[in-house]
DNA sequence: ATGTTCTGTCGAACCGATTCCGCGAACCGA
DNA sequence: TCGGTTCGCGGAATCGGTTCGACAGAACAT
């Protein structure tokens, strides 16, 4: 069910066929419907290999993500969501590589296998040896996050450190004077994971430039690590009576600590923070927070798009700041 | 830098280049080495394209998601993340196609394009025109549930009817005589959804057999769902002492009403489901559950490949019925 | 010395599309 | 009637691999 056979029952060559097809040359009218006659009747659709290799593009998308072992959180799996929805919309398709090393085969298979057209890497660590890798390769690529050196490339990020700084502002103004951050994992912050550091830096600085007293605490990605966590805040920082969390996966665990403890929120404790929307909606009451933009992936694969199209056009950068929702979940210091 | 390039700097040509790659004639040691210094030294790797094309196939699995604008749930996400890991541990790399409708052009240039090998089809409905689809080109596939009309094809799914109908039993024996089942959204129910149809009737039979009065709430998949469903339970139903459920988005809602209402488990009231493992933990107390395999993917590969070696074999299918896991939220009916 | 087998390599065809070059027919104005 | 332009189409090269058949030279048997 080649072109080949198209060509032979519409009594035409095959480059007329595909002409036909691409519209790159003018096919007279009549030709043309007795060529659509044939595909559509044969239900032909022009192989995909083949094509690419002339072409030398193969109208795909290389998605890098974390491991399947470890779990997505619910951000990254909104990330893959609107990434493959985004790429759908332009008749582009996304190939999968989970990869976590750096000399994985998988990435090593898309990328010098030339599998795809440009890649888009999530989760990177501030040092990513896949950033030098596909800048060697030439292969246009952006990034979900960014590294310690970022100029070179081209990346959509949310920016923490303003977001948390935003959320302990909001707090301060409430008149709270010892507020914790929740953080995300030790491992994370110990690997340098960039929105951990990087919330943990816009968060000393705010907590600084209003002289108040911070603590910082990491804490498992899950609702487990979120209770023990609280836990660990209510024995070891009692004086603390606002939150500032980018710990979406521990909200659950929060919550639950705090009901045990007949802590009311706001009343008792204020909690603001960084989420995917479901998440602040979730908890109760429902979250003061920044919502992580699920259309994060949309931006990638436009960024992407851009890249391909002009590969020395100089690379842009864009750095997210959605706004803060004001929901129930931060109020006024309590009077003791 | 293609094979071209190799054979020149190595001095032969280049279809032994291509045989000392391959393995398939011998090639002398000392050419081979040859070949391979140079290959190193230029980080040289076949064009995917262009193998593909003669090779006929693309080394390449299709996974064909609900659309991203649904939002996946954990135990669909454990399927994506599952089908990568197994699928790269055999070099082979998976291609997205979100397709719900069906005549959705992501789904078609994957089938008909020849880009993949096989397909795994995800939440299939009871009657699927992509299985038909499928089943005309003759593609190799697999599906995740399965339809009305199983025989022909290839299919693995979980046990619903069973697992639920085990709980049930559970429940009975421990004395309850009224019994919920919380099953997934009225949408999927009214679409003819297999897992909640299966769920229903496995929960229906149960009852009979046992002679218990049971009522079946359709629950939308998240926690506000789960909230006001058993809202409606205990306006509507107040001598139901148990809750059988297949919908985990729905879990944390059902906590949250229980403990609002004061109604302690499993005290006052005993739950017991299918969840993937990290809801039933995550629940206080912990539920007594059969945990979804998250390896559900893996088999799925598995079986795509055996399909894809011999087409001719007949179709195979796995229906899992994963134990039920006691933990602490059954337990005897209560004395009034 | 001659025929046979075995080794290692090469050349060329092929997979299925795209695209450049050029050819014949129709058409036009002079 | 002739030269030039336009239109529609066919032929052939090409992308980068794989694989089949052939073939030179060495090794071996007769």
């Amino acid at each position: 069910m080649n072109i080949g056979e198209i060509a032979r029952r519409a009594g035409v060559s095959r480059s007329t066929v595909s002409y036909a097809l691409s519209g790159k040359r003018v096919v007279s009218e009549q030709t043309r419907q007795r060529i659509q006659a044939v595909i559509d009747e044969l239900d032909y659709r022009p192989n995909a290999a083949a094509r690419a290799l002339k072409e030398g593009r193969t109208r795909t998308l290389g998605l890098v993500i974390p491991p399947a072992s470890l779990r997505l959180t619910d951000m990254q799996l909104g990330f893959v969501a609107s990434v493959v929805e985004a790429a759908a919309r332009v008749d582009l398709d996304v190939l999968l590589s989970p990869s976590g090393g750096d000399h994985d085969r998988s990435f090593e298979r898309i990328v010098s296998g030339r599998r795809v057209d440009g890649v888009i890497l999530m989760e990177i660590r501030l040092e990513d040896e896949r950033v030098t890798r596909l800048q060697q390769t030439g292969l246009p690529f952006v990034t979900i996050g960014h590294t310690a050196h970022p100029q070179g490339t081209c990346w959509v990020d949310v920016d923490y450190a303003t977001l948390i700084a935003r959320c302990v502002h909001h707090l301060a103004d409430l008149g709270h004077r010892h507020i914790a951050l929740i953080n995300r994992s030790a491992e994370l912050v110990a690997a340098g994971y960039g929105p951990a550091q990087r919330a943990l830096t816009g968060f000393t600085e705010a907590v600084a430039q209003r002289g108040l007293t911070g603590v910082d605490l990491c804490c498992a990605d899950d609702a487990p690590g979120g209770e023990a966590c609280l836990e660990q805040l209510r024995d070891q920082h009692p004086d603390v009576t606002a939150i500032a969390t980018i710990n979406e996966a521990a909200l659950p665990g929060i919550q639950r600590a705090l009901e045990r403890a007949n802590i009311a929120v706001p009343r008792d404790m204020s909690i603001a923070g960084v989420a995917a929307r479901h998440w602040a909606e979730d908890f109760r009451p429902p979250l003061t927070a920044a919502d992580v933009p699920t259309e994060m992936g949309n931006h990638a694969v436009d960024l992407l798009l851009e890249r391909i199209a002009t590969p020395d056009a100089p690379p842009r950068h864009l750095l997210l700041t959605p706004p803060i929702s004001l929901r129930s979940s931060t109020g006024p210091v309590p009077t003791r």
